[in-house]
DNA sequence: ACGGTTGTATCGATCATCAATACTCATGCA
DNA sequence: TGCATGAGTATTGATGATCGATACAACCGT
């Protein structure tokens, strides 16, 4: 099953803490029902059907039925507005909202990024650390971007972003190897750099450097510099990325330029 | 229970369609525990012991307890950074990114939101209908701004904000008026409107101009105008918001310059 | 050492949930 | 018109997952 795949990642011990062991008596498998249902919709963004729920949450249509009954009376599913099939709810937004305000260092990063953005004139994110991923969380565009690729909620493989690259130079050697070789190395664009190799030469230099950098790895035309925050101990907790335009920049203009100031936002969130 | 008002709230008729009959015995009460124990946090937006989630969902210790377990396994819920309770999960954000992505209106909005904030220098949102309430799903900020104030999935009442007065003037006067008999008329600031005879005139007005506008009534110092986004029918989708500060703008110039590209925008993005 | 928290673990009874199946209602095709 | 298909809905009694009580452990400040 891919969805006990995804959270058997879970137990991996992102931060080199004991395996958590979960006492299988105690979960409920009933409740991660719904779970799996709404996220079924991860793989496909439209209306489902409810023999697609069932499909896709690998449970029985009658599970799917009664859970999809379930979830539209409490608003985290909605009837097709096509007529046919159910998809996520406007209620999902509610519990995301509470993720973000119960999030300090998301509360601490919005006027930081916001005050970053009125300086640089170009896009910048903040990230959130999570092992073979990171999660975009507050994301201040600027010029005109493409698509859902700027929501937050958004996740980018962790060895392909500047953000992500600057978090695994926080880590030990051993930890981010163990990320690498957990991650599937899949170029996103051409200039992806997926040998194992180099992208432990560009950590170095991140770690060197203070903040990482890509061109053009996660989509063509884009720069990014990105610094780590940290919490105790040097661990990653998330990274400032500031993104801009390779048709508005040169690189070494834009590193030169913005690596400071991510850098000094990153270290105003740290600790 | 206040939870289950908030549900209820869900039967009635947004939108002029018949009650929804929900079988009792199709309710999983075991999967909308999960549920009410994710909807504690949007009370007390902090680290909740077991304790305290069992109070929160109104559920016994030892329900919160396998609740909180699975939710932990399954990322929708973290351990506390502090140590003791839990906190939402960054699993929350994968959901609400579906949501996103599923809803072909914010598909469709995003490009020309950022194109009309580009236009505009202002901050610009897209809200959701929901019957008293009106939902934040994209915000684009300008200038500085507070907190979590402009993240999106945050709710304001619709009688109160520019956007919620001109979906409500989509409506007819009985929808309407049923809507503003059932909300919280409470003032958000001094200058927020709770006369329902007067809200009345700022509908018509908004019926009659094509767009809304509030100044000061959400929050001191901001000016809104916001035109709706129908679909089919003319029910209200959702609105265009474009705020500004009465620091930099009268409040005619503010009307006469923003009210216009809203509209514009709105049309674009209906029917 | 205490009383107060935390979070964790165990247990058998019971009642909510299970899968299977049959139903109604549209829609599409011939 | 009629048949086939796939939509969502409804009903059933058996079964076993989940219930709540309670006990335990680990920690805190006094």
């Amino acid at each position: 099953m891919s969805t006990q795949q995804g959270f058997e990642r879970r137990y991996q011990a992102p931060e080199r803490e004991p395996i958590i062991e979960v006492d299988e008596r105690l979960f409920l498998k009933s409740a991660a029902r719904s779970f799996y249902v709404l996220e079924a919709f991860a793989r496909s963004p439209r209306p489902l059907s409810l023999a697609e729920v069932a499909k896709g949450a690998k449970i029985s249509k009658s599970a799917a039925q009664r859970v999809v009954q379930t979830l539209l009376v409490l608003g985290y599913l909605e009837r097709s507005p096509t007529g046919t099939g159910v998809v996520p709810g406007r209620r999902i937004l509610d519990r995301s909202f509470d993720y973000l305000r119960s999030n300090p260092l998301i509360e601490r990063a919005t006027p930081i990024l916001t005050e970053l953005r009125k300086t640089c004139g170009e896009r910048v994110d903040l990230s959130l650390f999570d092992d073979v991923t990171i999660l975009y969380a507050i994301r201040l565009q600027s010029k005109r971007e493409t698509f859902y690729a700027t929501l937050s909620g958004r996740r980018m493989p962790t060895f392909a972003t500047a953000g992500g690259r600057a978090m695994l130079a926080c880590l030990d050697d051993r930890h981010a190897d163990d990320i690498l070789r957990r991650s599937k190395l899949a170029p996103l664009t051409p200039k992806t750099i997926v040998d194992p190799a180099l992208i432990r030469q560009r950590i170095e230099e991140a770690r060197r450097d203070g903040y990482a950098y890509v061109q053009e790895e996660a989509l063509m035309g884009e720069i990014v510099v990105a610094a780590a925050v940290v919490k105790e101990r040097n661990m990653p907790a998330g990274a400032i990325h500031i993104a801009g335009s390779l048709a508005d920049w040169s690189v070494e203009d834009f590193r030169k330029r913005f690596a400071p100031l991510a850098i000094e936002a990153a270290r105003a969130l740290s600790g």
